[in-house]
DNA sequence: CGTGTGCATGTCGAATCCGACATACTGGAC
DNA sequence: GTCCAGTATGTCGGATTCGACATGCACACG
């Protein structure tokens, strides 16, 4: 978060904390919350990056435009399985895939 | 697989290629395979070194031992989410998750 | 020998996730 | 302004995955 955000806050008697704080999830919970929009992200970036739509990424999944947006949306309905074998349809293999889920996130 | 082996099947007259080969799979499909089986190695690998039997790492997951064992055997019926689930539930973090799935096979 | 612990496999009803469709909102081209 | 491609959101019936349970196998200890 930006620190001049938090000062504000804080000066405003906000406590901060993270959506675990706010959600009380377990460690566990937390990283998939992480995980999942750490691969929510990728696909979004990666597809962009191909200059695929939504509807084509869909036509590859064998699936539907609106399930494509619902991935990146990192909604509920929606497994890691999916999100995994998205970006499998966008060109990664595995190594890339550690890739996304390992790295420092861009804050 | 081992050259020796290899060797040996080329002499005997075997074609030798990998199951994608044998399968006709997709790259992406023949990538998922390669997920799963690193994943469900890291579940077995990681629970043997904290000395957890699959009944105990059941109940963190709230599942069952049947279920644990099928994830460790790479079971159809089990989603990559479960599998990711049992890694967390382990302590792991996302940064190791992705060790486990990037990093060179011991071949 | 019997007993206990750990792991594997098959099956069930219930819960979740899927693709598909309808619909709505956006921003750019004309 | 009207279009149109791209994206977002909600819902549905059917498919997949779930936890649970039963059961079998292997191995160690007594």
């Amino acid at each position: 978060m930006d620190p001049n955000k938090q000062a504000r806050l804080d000066a405003a008697g906000w406590k901060v904390g993270d959506a675990a704080d706010f959600l009380s999830l377990s460690p566990a919970e937390a990283e998939l919350v992480e995980i999942r929009h750490r691969l929510a992200q990728a696909v979004r970036t990666v597809r962009a990056e191909h200059h695929v739509s939504q509807a084509q990424l869909a036509r590859i999944l064998g699936s539907s435009q609106s399930r494509v947006a619902k991935i990146e949306a990192g909604d509920r309905s929606v497994s890691l399985d999916l999100m995994v074998r998205a970006l499998l349809g966008l060109g990664l293999g595995h190594q890339e895939l550690a890739g996304w889920l390992g790295a420092k996130s861009a804050a």
